[in-house]
DNA sequence: AAAAAAC
């Protein structure tokens, strides 16, 4: 099967062409010709499937008869996020370089001058979030009456995030007559009857199951305690990963992300922060890092868990287990992608037990261990969440790694040999090919290398004067508000969760 | 339990 075969216009098939593909998907071979005979498509499809080429390809090839009109956007696809919106947005330009099409991306967090603009030259193509879409359409800036496809994307994440009555009102907003493609990678109850509501005698396409995770992603978990022996538990993970090309870093919270970010640029790993309370231009900034490979490390929250799409990403980090399954799936997913290989490696705390089980059950599989140490092994309990007090059992075992690593960070801030100093990248690993399965070897094996390489560079790069570091406190001055801030603000505001009486 | 999204 080759795209030829699927009636798109010479145009698109040029441009495609010129992007190197040559086989369609599974989803883009299924959707593309009804799409094009103007049919509603439900497609139930995961992110990486090829999901995005799916509707912008038809859509750019019926665009090619008609104008747009002034405020009067002749198409829409609505996405959950905004670095979503943007990369729908490079689809279009990258697919649609033969065409003459005014594509506009309208999200918040950036200004409206430029956007206004764009609306009011007239929009072929409209690529919105929810929110700034309703706005602009509340001060009469945008008509909605002249779209002829709309398209709803990532449906079960516009639900999780309560953007259900914002689709709703968008899809009163434009025309009946129009088509509609929508996606969804579940379909739950909810999803289920909008599409009942707004699809019309849709043809329905199912590609590949949600809860599949790929199988060229090798899985595992590490038992950990928490507080900054957690930090260490991944740096560690980082420094030994075989094959390490970059990671993306998940944790649950924005705050965590901004404390993990700051602690690992403290011990000189080049590293981005990716969560949606920084400006857009930060958030633009990190992702378009990562992308470049000028960090090879992002910490996010899960505002990058879904959908994007990020080439060659080697590793997964879950430095948090995350509390839905669901979310477990779509972050690993980053990893892996178009036939490559790609590692998942979760950072597994007491509390997180009860989780791990639940994913285990959503993929349908054991996830391997492959810390030597089990979870029970670690003072969990006695674990701090201020860095005043150090876990006793985990934190002595790699004490002397720790001291190795503030060598490491006190070195880091001074350029070495007019390059930017990346870490990760000059530590990759010589070619161990069962490494992530066979971790206690690799990890033998990476140490030496590692402790060599680090005791060179702490020499030849002038040190910085901190205190003497103690493998206690070498996480004490990241709070991610800046080394400056009180004490009483450092303290975790609720008291200890994990206490249980007996 | 938290994240995301409008000003």
């Amino acid at each position: 099967m080759t795209f030829n075969e699927l009636g798109l216009s010479e145009k698109v098939l040029q441009a495609v062409e010129a992007s190197g593909y040559k086989t369609p998907t599974p989803i883009q071979a299924q959707a593309i010709p009804h799409a094009l005979a103007g049919r509603d498509v439900l497609g139930i499809a995961q992110t990486g499937t090829g999901k995005t080429a799916a509707f912008t390809l038809p859509m750019l090839s019926r665009l090619e008869q008609g104008r747009a009109r002034a405020r009067m956007p002749r198409t829409l696809i609505l996405e959950p996020t905004r670095e979503l919106a943007a990369q729908v947005e490079e689809s279009f330009i990258r697919y649609g370089v033969n065409h003459k099409l005014n594509v506009a991306l309208l999200i918040g967090g950036v200004s409206f001058a430029d956007q206004e603009t764009k609306i009011t030259r007239g929009a072929d193509i409209l690529i919105a979030t929810p929110g700034r879409l309703l706005d602009f359409s509340e001060r009469g800036k945008l008509l909605l009456t002249g779209i002829e496809i709309l398209v709803i994307d990532e449906a079960d994440r516009m639900l999780d995030m309560g953007f259900i009555p914002d689709i709703e009102r968008i899809c009163k907003l434009v025309p009946f007559t129009r088509q509609t493609l929508f996606f969804s990678a579940t379909m739950p109850p909810e999803i289920t009857r909008l599409t009942e509501t707004f699809l019309h005698n849709p043809v329905r396409i199912e590609v590949a199951r949600a809860a599949s995770t790929a199988i060229t992603i090798v899985q595992g978990l590490v038992a950990s305690a928490t507080g900054p022996a957690k930090r260490e538990t991944l740096r560690r993970l980082i420094r030994d990963a075989a094959d390490f090309k970059n990671a993306i870093i998940f944790c649950n919270r924005k705050r965590d992300v901004a404390v993990l970010h700051k602690s690992l640029q403290k011990h000189g790993f080049n590293a981005g922060a990716l969560h949606g309370d920084m400006d857009q231009r930060a958030r633009m900034a990190s992702l378009d890092a990562f992308k470049t490979g000028d960090v090879d490390l992002i910490v996010c929250s899960d505002v990058a868990a879904r959908g994007l799409d990020i080439p060659d990403v080697s590793h997964v980090f879950n430095f948090d287990v995350p509390t839905h399954a669901e979310d477990y799936v779509h972050r690993i997913g980053r990893t892996g992608r178009a036939g490559k290989s790609g590692v998942a490696i979760s950072i597994v705390t007491r509390a997180d037990q009860k989780h791990i089980l639940e994913i285990e059950r959503l993929i349908a599989r054991k996830i391997d261990w492959l810390s030597k140490e089990t979870i029970a092994e670690l003072d969990v309990e006695d674990a701090p969440e201020a860095p005043s007090s150090p876990s006793k059992g985990a934190r002595s075992r790699r004490a002397p790694h720790a001291r190795d690593e503030n060598k490491r960070a006190e070195s880091s801030d001074a350029p070495q040999r007019g390059e930017r100093p990346a870490p990760t990248r000059s530590r990759r690993r010589a070619e161990h090919p069962h490494a992530a399965l066979a971790p206690v070897e690799a990890l033998t094996e990476a140490k030496t290398a590692t402790q060599a390489k680090t005791a060179t560079e702490a020499k030849a790069a002038p040190v910085r004067r901190r205190p003497a570091p103690r493998p206690d406190d070498d996480d004490a001055p990241v709070v991610g508000m800046g080394d400056h801030v009180p004490m009483f603000l450092r303290r975790p505001v609720k008291a200890k969760p994990t206490k249980v009486a007996g």
